[in-house]
DNA sequence: TGTAAACCTTATAGTAGCTATAAGGTCAAG
DNA sequence: CTTGACCTTATAGCTACTATAAGGTTTACA
């Protein structure tokens, strides 16, 4: 199985396949005669579980840690289940921060015109107000 | 004004706006006798316009746009609220993403034993289940 | 048999939006 | 007069890839 065949059964592309192998996140792949790699049934479950980690926010260094854990027979459920439930306080802190930007953005969106006039709520909201929320909500 | 003094006002880092001049989002600023940037008071503004368009999720193109709408008299409020409206739908796809995630996260979470046990739900669920997500549903 | 498409290889540069560092010049206080 | 806080530029680093260049290989088809 080359590359090509191992990124579709993966659904990883073939540069982030190589992209792994080169910053130590996949062991280096067999080669064959041509020089190509080469990969097999226990390299499809590795990608996969990649691509799942990945694909549910774990970065890089964090997949490494998984792997670590899913390649160690001696892990414990507990050191798992750490590792995601930081993970979903991180992801959900990241939704507070978007939730706040669409709260602002509607705000903005409302109060707008949205029509031929130059004067606009929106560059006045951006300019203006809350012009000091990192200094100690001075609210003048 | 030198930049530090401006950095605290606009809530900006000095580096942060230097690479703002440097990527031409802002204009050059002017430079005293020994060659300091030197800022007034419309700079305040421009800096702040800038911050707080970034913390609502504007890109650095994003911003470009803004700026030059905030800059032109002549701009009509309808071309600022399609921009703001498109970020919002932008930020709303981001946030279904992250929702997508914490689901899935929350889902690991309660499958896990949590113990001293190797065998652990979440490493199973990342190494197999929707292994052909990226395929047809094939759901076997 | 020839050739063109579809693979594969490596190395390098680019993306976003900064932050950090190095190596220096300037300025104000004590 | 020196210490420390400021300022300058240029360059490298960060994340997680993607894109490109410049080539070698394999396969299918006429």
């Amino acid at each position: 199985m080359n590359i090509g065949a191992i990124a579709r059964v993966s659904g990883l592309t073939t540069e982030a396949i190589r992209y792994y192998e080169g910053i130590g996140l996949l062991p280096a792949a067999k080669r064959g005669a041509n020089g190509y790699r080469v990969y097999s049934g226990v390299d499809i479950a590795r990608l996969i579980f990649l691509r799942q980690a990945r694909k549910v926010g774990f970065t890089i260094d964090q997949c490494r840690q998984l792997r670590n854990l899913y390649e160690n027979p001696r892990r414990k459920s507990a050191t798992v289940h750490a590792l995601v439930a930081n993970k979903l306080v991180e992801v959900e802190q990241h939704i507070h921060e978007l939730e706040n930007m669409r709260r602002v953005l509607s705000e903005l969106i409302s109060a707008c015109s949205n029509d031929e006039q130059a004067g606009c709520a929106i560059i006045d909201s951006l300019a203006g107000s809350a012009a000091s929320d990192h200094l100690g909500k001075a609210k003048t």
